[in-house]
DNA sequence: GATAGGAATTCCTATATATGAATTAAGATC
DNA sequence: GATCTTAATTCATATATAGGAATTCCTATC
């Protein structure tokens, strides 16, 4: 189903991230739960690749920086990045929370873009992770937003797993808080995927692609400022919606 | 002797480097020549890790900005960037041309920090290459550098491949090499990895591990200015040598 | 300088993976 | 709107790889 190899590469680099100093092969592979030569034979591939470097013969290894080049050259040129990044930037500006760019991948949200709030009590989350469909105002965003039948290939597959108290269980709540948004004009997530956090979200197409923002942060900031976050969120979609593809040929 | 699979992963990602566009699997499957349901169970391990995402589903993907966030992470507390680095840029500021700090690794030099000159013409290379140890010449001032006896060791081992006209074909021009550096004060590679390429070169301790810091630029430019080259590269080496473990606690 | 302990590295084979072929789905064309 | 084309996805199996055990190589200690 998955590729083990591809993964074990990935964790040494996540590895590295989080202890960010050198190791030896013995210690890396404990951390990571590998056999000394299976992990050996990965760390031989990476360094032949001028991924990581022995810092002396046989001794501890650390990344080059050929993996920053590498993500540079690729993240310079993202279409998104260029284009709607700074619009997101400015809504976390307005409103001071965080704000998070997100798409439909599989049955969950994956955040492409995460702008932190620089207040003290944030909502803080990695580039790349996965969330839950129905327990993420971006999710209903974007369920909302979807065409009746791939709408209905999706919602046939969704479990209703209980992360908090507040919960969507099952899809009667779903549909109902789907509605309550499309009244409302905006979509939210009220303490469903942990306790005190709350999300507000609207739907943007991109370049034809549906993808959805929202604003999150402590529950108590989000009731006290609720209309201008709001506010601030609808025109930021209307700009988002209004980039063209000029920049972006093929 | 090397993961495959774990080469095919960089792949992916350098091949992003290289095109900067989102692609498909079967296209990706072609330019990487790999067998598409291959590439797929490659593209579906790093989707599901959330480096790469659909722009639509079943249709072209892109990195996402994961990677970037984890090369940063890594990035930002290698200590030789930290206390090294600003050296380095001092002596590319000082001299206009490319300074380059590697290292031994196996029978060839990484390149672990390449600080490029911002002149027309200029040495342009990768971080993390590995380049020959016979014609480069960090390679000179740290094989000059090194103990007796891993040096013999190390020297049983070389091939001397020929790169250019000048390149040093044997082990006797070069410990010619290597002795007439020792006299001078400095190693030079004058031509002998590529045409018109020169570059001086001398080693240093950092952290009681063995380095090599080099200029490189058009052979012309350093005709002109060797002198002053050379003193700028002492100067350097002198500073680099007096860093202190200071901030590296382990 | 010898010895011991621990790590790196190699080696062999059970096992997981890669891949060619088959199937399904999407989208283009008439 | 039906047919055709192309690509995504699945599946079964030959094949490459992972990992336990053995070996070599360091390095610390006596």
């Amino acid at each position: 189903m998955t590729v083990r190899t591809a993964d074990r590469t990935l964790d040494i680099f996540e590895n590295f991230a989080h202890r960010q100093r050198p190791i030896t092969v013995a210690d890396l592979a404990r951390e990571l739960s590998l056999p000394t030569s299976t992990c050996f034979a990965l760390v031989r591939t990476l360094v032949d690749r001028g991924f990581l470097y022995y810092l002396r013969p046989r001794g501890a290894f650390y990344p080059t920086r050929r993996l920053g080049w590498v993500a540079e050259a690729i993240g310079h040129h993202v279409p998104i990045a260029q284009n709607v990044r700074p619009l997101l930037e400015a809504l976390r500006d307005a409103t001071g929370e965080t704000v998070i760019l997100g798409k439909l991948q599989g049955q969950g949200v994956i955040y492409l873009e995460i702008i932190e709030s620089r207040l003290a009590i944030r909502y803080t989350m990695t580039v790349g992770a996965v969330r839950e469909l129905h327990a993420s105002s971006i999710g209903k965003a974007i369920v909302a937003a979807m065409d009746e039948e791939p709408r209905e290939r999706l919602l046939a597959k969704l479990k209703y797993p209980k992360l908090t108290e507040h919960t969507i269980r099952n899809r009667a709540q779903y549909m109902k808080s789907l509605d309550e948004g499309r009244k409302r004009g905006y979509w939210t997530n009220v303490g469903e995927s942990s306790p005190d956090v709350m999300g507000v979200a609207l739907s943007v197409r991109i370049f034809g692609d549906l993808y959805g923002i929202n604003l999150v942060g402590p529950q108590s900031r989000f009731d006290r400022h609720l209309k201008s976050y709001v506010d601030a969120l609808k025109a930021t979609v209307r700009k988002v919606g209004a980039v063209r593809m000029a920049l972006c040929s093929d």
